[in-house]
DNA sequence: TCAATGTTTGCACAAATGTGCAAAAGGTGG
DNA sequence: CCACCTTTTGCACATTTGTGCAAACATTGA
């Protein structure tokens, strides 16, 4: 390219970039035929004298999203929330719920009915979330209430915060999420009190829950729910995670049938079913969990901080 | 703009911009209306999501140029030859000078009649050209020699270069450019030996010429060529700079009549009538000199250094 | 809750841009 | 100097992009 054709690129390229003129009034400026200007655009594009840059902002990762949705397509979206390396465990868990509740904002419609869980992230949602606008639907616990754990909200009240923001209904469930026995179970879920959500679950449209920590045996945090040797069993069937205390392995499958038929919860290949099943998880710990969950195709959202994408990105397979 | 939209704007600029997908294509796979792509492409360069920059190369001063080009409209094109601050004033004029040689060419035509003047800046340029394509061209001085004065190369060694780098021919002058009288002057134009210049004269098409530093009387260059007094003369005329040997003020009009008769050269009026002239300076001392020029609409192209041109917009009037 | 007001979407149409091809111009080497 | 090859130009046509308007939707305030 010599000296007189940069020239005339570079004049070119400012009177269509920066003085927003079209092809063919600069033709008629310069003299030049229309076409000559768009090849001479395309050059100047091809030879950085005009450059055009999208500028990934640092709240956006819109990059790691795609790798993100190339791997793993059974995910409809992906999206990666940036974190400053030196936050809190809490800060970020408030940086993840608050884009998990925008997310849902965005899916949410008239009349959707929304099921959703509880654990440590569904209850910072349930604290972050405020005013929206009025819309029609109806909240509702996809799981039995949480017993003897202590997590900062009973299932209950973190659908009547979500309700609330809607200025919508919020509807109750009055059971234990794991039970004594298949028989207590089955005659909760066979109840007068259970009907109403159980009317729910099978119109269920979307669900927003979090992805729990991987099981293991020095994890107590189950200790309330499991009998006689269940925590071992859930080890030995190598269940990797739970969605509203339904477990499964690193393929998504359930397992434990001890602790399945004991369980007051919506079956996980009922999710399948939702317009959308958004998932928010926030660390690396719980990679495990992520990938069983994918694997399972119960999620079609998945909300997650940054060095967690990261991480599944590296994850073999 | 929420989070939510900030994305979106990012996800499909970088589908548009960075992968060049078409807005349809785009459209089909975000299951987005087409025409909202359009405008979510609009948003996302208001909003600086998408930046486009023109890059002014350092070899290149379009902005410069157009400036030039708006305060001065009679000239058809201003070329403005980066240099650098501690450059001397021979690599300076080398810069300059080549880039008036690729603008000669760029306009150069088939049959074309190019005139030359002398000076320090054309034998620069008589210097600095090399092998061009080859052109059915004449190449004629507008103008007589330098008679006694101490200059590069006598005109005719200039046309000679020229002609020679276009492979065309060269035609000489045989006359000073300042004689001792009107009856000489008169003479040498009715000779036989002028008929062949004076022709090509006549058919000019295109000419390049160097523009004089202003007339001082402090400034002895001329002293050979004027006679009692002239050069006192000059400068009561107010004459600020030539074009081949031919003396103007800075409104551009000729003057001084007594040398005006004594003068062998092409008329100022008639490069006017070119397809294209062009004149080249290079040093801030010229402005006076360039403005005349400009005012008399003698030039059509104009190619300066960087600093002049700056001296040029900052002038007033 | 409802009316009023501002924003966004879908659409038909208008304008702008891009492309394949043939012809012309430009450049190269014997 | 001429014949060959490469690049550039002009053009008709196809594709892509932009816009005005009406309808739908969301938001606000009483």
């Amino acid at each position: 390219m010599n000296w007189n054709e940069e020239r005339n690129l570079i004049m070119v390229s400012k009177m269509y970039y920066e003085e927003a003129l079209t092809q063919n009034e600069i033709s008629k400026q310069l003299g030049i035929y229309r076409t000559t200007i768009t090849r001479m655009l395309q050059k100047a594009r091809e030879e950085g004298i005009v450059r055009i840059e999208v500028v990934e902002s640092n709240r956006v990762k819109v990059d790691l999203e795609r790798r993100l949705k190339e791997k793993f397509g059974s995910i409809q979206e992906f999206i990666v929330v940036p974190v400053n390396a030196e936050s809190t465990r809490s800060s970020r868990l408030k940086a993840v719920g608050n884009v998990a509740i925008s997310l849902l904002d965005s899916i949410l419609k008239e009349g959707d009915n929304v099921g959703l869980a509880w654990g440590e992230t569904m209850g910072t949602m349930a604290n972050l979330i405020e005013r929206k606008r009025k819309i029609d639907a109806d909240f509702v616990p996809i799981v039995g209430g949480p017993g003897k754990m202590r997590v900062e909200h009973h299932v209950n009240t973190i659908a009547y915060n979500f309700a609330k923001a809607y200025h919508s209904r919020a509807h109750y469930i009055d059971s234990a999420a794991i039970v004594q026995s298949k028989e207590t179970r089955d005659e909760i879920m066979g109840s007068e009190y259970m009907r109403d959500v159980l009317k729910l679950w099978d119109k269920l449209t979307v669900a927003i829950i979090g992805i729990g920590a991987p099981i293991r045996s020095s994890n107590l945090v189950w200790a309330g729910f499991l009998e006689n040797g269940e925590d071992q069993m859930l080890e030995k069937d190598k269940a990797v995670g739970d969605i509203g205390s339904r477990f499964y392995n690193i393929d998504g499958l359930e397992t434990t049938a001890s602790l399945q038929e004991r369980t007051i919860a919506i079956e996980l290949d009922r999710l399948k079913e939702n317009r959308a099943t958004i998932a928010v998880a926030e660390s690396e710990e719980k990679l495990e969990s992520i990938v069983g969950a994918i694997n399972g195709g119960y999620i079609s959202h998945l909300v997650i901080d940054e060095p967690t994408a990261e991480a599944l990105i590296r994850r073999e397979g």
